[in-house]
DNA sequence: GACGCAG
DNA sequence: CTGCGTCAACGCCTT
DNA sequence: AAGGCG
């Protein structure tokens, strides 16, 4: 509930388990997969599921559930539910909340020949970071190889400035540390931890904390302190069994997240100072009414802008 | 996993 | 009542 | 319509 309580969250199900060779759904009408993302409240659901309608980047809406009660994700999971996927706003009184994110996330991804020991020292360089601007960052592992950062922010922004904020951080970690990478484009990222600034974007999500990924030996995204991150050498240690037990004898790293939220503005910052962060692609979105077509940097004329934002040739 | 429909 | 088919994500962009 | 990115 720390993870999902008053979030449109989407669910991610494996109603037949999860075996060798089984496969997630790629889109909505991918009919020979064994598990499928769910974004709308399925029928037959509880009359004590709440949810909340969230709009996509094109307009369209869909009401999604909104855990109130732990009720709701064990119904969840009797579905087949193994990984929550909330977004980062919050339901509330205030009509706007669903437009104004209350999470700042970082997502740092390690690429292929990169371990899971480089994001950590990785984030360990963001943490200092965050720390000089003001900000506290809570870690988790991804489940998988990477490494996720969640700062708390004040609902006062909207997704547009959140991606932002999330480029401004990554550019600068970047040029602060030179096994950071935030190229879009697999080939230029190189051996490197790719900082996803897009997953502060409006319908993406990320897995939650305390969720089961589908893997062998169940692994967990698991909140941790600071050291405790440290100290993980191989994040499958985290999973089904050990978690619990982990959460039960020494307490939950992430309690105290609600109790302080910061500011954007150190973050909008470094985006306006910082060049080439306009350049990334994609870029923002959704296009709004009237706006003229966008022009990407084709992934040829990309190669002629430097880590810089200048243009070569 | 659950629903709707044909049998 | 049982069996079977069907359904269960989103979207930006370029080629 | 397919491919690239998540």
């Amino acid at each position: 509930m720390r993870a999902l309580r008053d979030r449109p969250t989407a669910l991610e199900r494996w109603p037949s388990g999860v075996r060798e060779g089984m496969r997630l759904a790629t889109g909505p009408q991918d009919s020979k997969a064994d598990a499928f993302y769910q974004k709308r409240v399925p029928k037959g659901a509880p009359d004590y599921l709440e949810t909340a309608t969230v709009t996509f980047p094109s307009g369209r809406t869909a009401d999604e559930i909104c855990p109130t009660e732990i009720a709701v994700p064990v119904w969840c999971a009797h579905m087949g539910t193994i990984t929550f996927h909330p977004w980062p706003v919050r339901r509330s009184d205030d009509p706007t909340s669903l437009d104004r994110p209350d999470e700042l996330r970082i997502d740092l991804d390690p690429q292929p020949g990169t371990t899971f020991s480089d994001a950590v020292r990785v984030a360990g360089v963001a943490r200092e970071l965050l720390e000089e601007l003001g900000l506290r960052g809570y870690p988790k592992t991804s489940g998988n190889r990477g490494v996720h950062i969640y700062v708390r922010i004040e609902p006062r922004w909207e997704f547009t400035d959140l991606r932002h904020a999330a480029i401004g951080f990554g550019r600068a970690l970047e040029q602060r540390d030179d096994q950071v990478t935030t190229a879009w484009w697999k080939e230029e990222r190189g051996e490197r931890i790719f900082v996803d600034y897009n997953q502060n974007n409006r319908d993406r999500t990320i897995a939650s904390a305390y969720s089961l990924r589908p893997r062998p030996g169940a692994p967990v995204s698991t909140p941790l302190t600071w050291s405790g991150l440290a100290e993980v050498t191989d994040p499958r240690d985290l999973n089904l069994v050990t978690v619990p037990e982990r959460l039960a004898s020494e307490g939950d790293p992430w309690t105290t997240i609600d109790d302080e939220s910061f500011s954007l503005e150190p973050l909008l910052e470094l985006w306006e100072t910082l060049p080439g962060g306009e350049l990334n692609f994609p870029p923002d979105y959704p296009k709004m009414p009237g706006e003229p077509p966008r022009v990407q940097p084709s992934k040829k004329v990309a190669e002629h802008w430097d880590d810089e934002g200048n243009r070569i040739g």
